[in-house]
RNA sequence: GCGCCAGUAGCUCAGUUGGAUAGAGCAACGGACUUCUAAUCCGUAGGCCGAGGGUUCGAAUCCUUCCUGGCGCGCCA
């Protein structure tokens, strides 16, 4: 709709150079269109006349009644009116807006849907947690907010690859070896002292009883040989708990995508190698380091240890080098807020290759402070005491739990207080959508009942759909689509929620307010029509944050 | 000390990328179920947009200086 004015007012440019009444020429780069606040001031409003006012030299109201008379006629338009120091306020015949309903009764499923990003090929990379302890709740909100962000940016037309790093190659994995081994020892009946470094939860024990049953006593091995054994493991066991959360959760990826398996393809030294070439790395003290400083890191970064160990940047860097080399035009990493320094030194390394530093786009989600009563939630993986990401789904649901963390902006910190989620979950705002969903459906159950057929798409008198409350609903509809733009170009899925909290308030204020189905066939006709649409672009929107829409609650 | 993020109603947060009179949800108070599901609706009340300065036709939004909270600043991961 707001596409099909902006058309509208380019030919009505256009026009008013060739007549004379605009002297410039020069086509504004963007036309913006806003919906204003005050329903007064009608369906759109522009500030163009005032934007355009330097170029024009003339008065902002001048060029307004310029472009109003040559957008005089046409059947777009209801009224057009200038208003306050330049603004051109537009409002939309209504026959104009009822035929959205047809738009989502045609697309379906596919309503909301664009093609903006076509030929763009993005790759998403989150959750990417250690494969030494089972996710906890952190990783939740990041898990979901990424997965949403492919979500919303497929449905923008973008071409999206989800993945999963799997850091199986650094300290973490042995030291998760080390701890599955002493467990062992320990079940063997062996007194073991426990570093304060390891792994101290119980999932230790669990994976370390599991090793036995399955590779046995580990007897003839060097330390060496089983702790390396233990890792590989560990790790192949940890990341299926992980792999069944994730799924549990309702996200899957493409790929998991192995760190070890860089080095095992000698792709870490291979990148390096370009590098070096590049003039990028250099040596000093016995160590290898980037110089990201040349591209606005605050110091230098190493990459080869001074003891010939490879650090975490090594791989990392090989690893996003080799992203790009796999031809995505953008990348997207979803990290922790406690990683944001990392992203000068990634920036640096991108720069320093001859990419644009946009093509990497970090999303840092801040901290969740988990809750319990209002008493803080002891994390950390190595203390033990930890709520794992499985618990507080099958304790809150997936539904409500994938919605609380996508109702607000990813950097700004969440208190999750689970008793509170829970005594929330009969009046949690998702079943609030959910339920408006599950409402149509319902009235569509009646309808049935009582004979009453669906209405057709060419059949329906959307004229008898007279009240202000029936078109602000289609005008909300209206806006999926550009919602869904927007919360894809700025990476944002709470967009989407707050879209929906306000389809559904709208909704059950009519529901409460009209009846669908009345004496009138007609009007209940176009009612059905109506609160179809609306079922319509709740599941769609709901589908694309992951979240079910029932039938029935 | 330096850097990143946040600061908007009692609480939790939105605010269409700089637009017109700052909005929701909880909580509080008052109402609505012989009517398609009351997991709902209607109404009332609630504000120095952390503070000061600047940019312009116009600022919660941009620049700047402070204040407060969180997180970072390793040849750790």
């Amino acid at each position: 709709m707001k596409e099909q004015l902006r058309q509208a007012i380019q030919i009505a440019l256009q026009q008013c150079y060739t007549n004379g009444t605009l002297s410039s020429g020069e086509m504004p780069v963007e036309i913006q269109l806003e919906i204003p606040k005050n329903p007064e001031h009608g369906d759109f409003a522009s500030n163009l006349a005032m934007t355009m006012a330097k170029v024009e030299r003339k008065a902002p109201r001048q060029i307004a009644e310029a472009l109003v008379a040559a957008l005089q006629g046409n059947p777009l338009c209801d009224k057009v009116e200038i208003a306050g120091p330049g603004f051109i306020n537009f409002r939309l015949a209504a026959s104009c807006w009822y035929r959205v309903l047809d738009q989502v009764m045609e697309q379906g499923a596919q309503y909301g849907r664009s093609r903006i990003g076509a030929g763009t090929r993005v790759q998403g990379e989150f959750v990417s947690a250690n494969p030494t302890g089972p996710l906890h709740i952190g990783h939740g909100r990041g898990a979901v907010v990424g997965d949403a962000v492919a979500a919303v940016l497929q449905a923008a037309g973008f071409e999206v690859q989800r993945e999963y790093y799997v850091n199986d190659a650094g300290n973490q994995v042995k030291t998760l070896g080390r701890s599955i081994l002493l467990r062992l020892r320990e079940l063997q009946g062996q007194s073991i002292e426990f570093p304060e470094d390891g792994y101290q939860a119980g999932y230790v024990r669990e994976l370390a009883a599991q090793l036995r049953a399955e590779k046995g006593e580990l007897a003839g091995l060097d330390e060496t040989e089983a702790i390396e054994l233990c890792a590989r493991f560990g790790v192949e066991k940890v990341l299926d708990w992980i792999a069944v959360d994730l799924k549990i959760f309702g996200i899957e990826f493409d790929q998991w995508y192995s760190e070890k398996s860089l080095y095992d393809r000698n792709l870490v030294d291979a990148e390096l190698a370009k590098l070096k070439e590049k003039g990028l790395s250099f040596e000093q003290d016995q160590a290898l380091w980037l110089r990201t400083t040349e591209y606005g890191d605050d110091k230098d970064r190493v990459l080869i240890k001074s003891d010939g160990s490879y650090t975490y940047f090594a791989s990392d860097v090989a690893y996003h080098m080799e992203k790009f080399e796999r031809g995505f035009d953008r990348v997207i990493d979803v990290w922790g807020a406690d990683h944001h320094g990392y992203i000068p030194r990634m920036k640096a390394m991108l720069a320093g290759l001859g990419h644009p530093p946009e093509d990497l786009q970090v999303l840092l989600i801040q901290m969740v402070n988990l809750l319990r009563d209002g008493q803080p939630v002891t994390m950390g993986k190595r203390s033990g005491n930890f709520i794992t990401l499985r618990e507080v789904v099958d304790e809150v649901g997936r539904d409500a739990c994938r919605y609380f963390f996508l109702m607000r902006r990813c950097d700004s910190q969440l208190d999750f207080d689970l008793e509170l989620a829970k005594q929330q979950s009969s009046d949690n705002p998702v079943y609030y959508v959910q339920y408006a969903h599950a409402r149509v459906c319902s009235i569509n159950r009646n309808a049935a009942a009582e004979g009453v057929a669906q209405p057709k798409l060419d059949e329906v008198d959307c004229s008898k759909l007279q009240l202000d409350e029936e078109l602000q609903l289609v005008k909300q509809l209206a806006r999926f689509p550009e919602t869904i733009i927007g919360a894809a170009v700025n990476h944002e899925p709470h967009r989407v929620v707050f879209f929906l909290q306000e389809l559904a308030a709208q909704f059950h204020s009519y529901y409460n307010r009209q009846r669908v189905l009345v004496e009138d066939p007609a009007t209940t006709q176009a009612r059905l029509y109506l609160i179809n649409s609306v079922r319509i672009v709740i599941a769609n929107a709901l589908q694309i944050l992951g979240v079910s829409a029932p039938d029935k609650m």
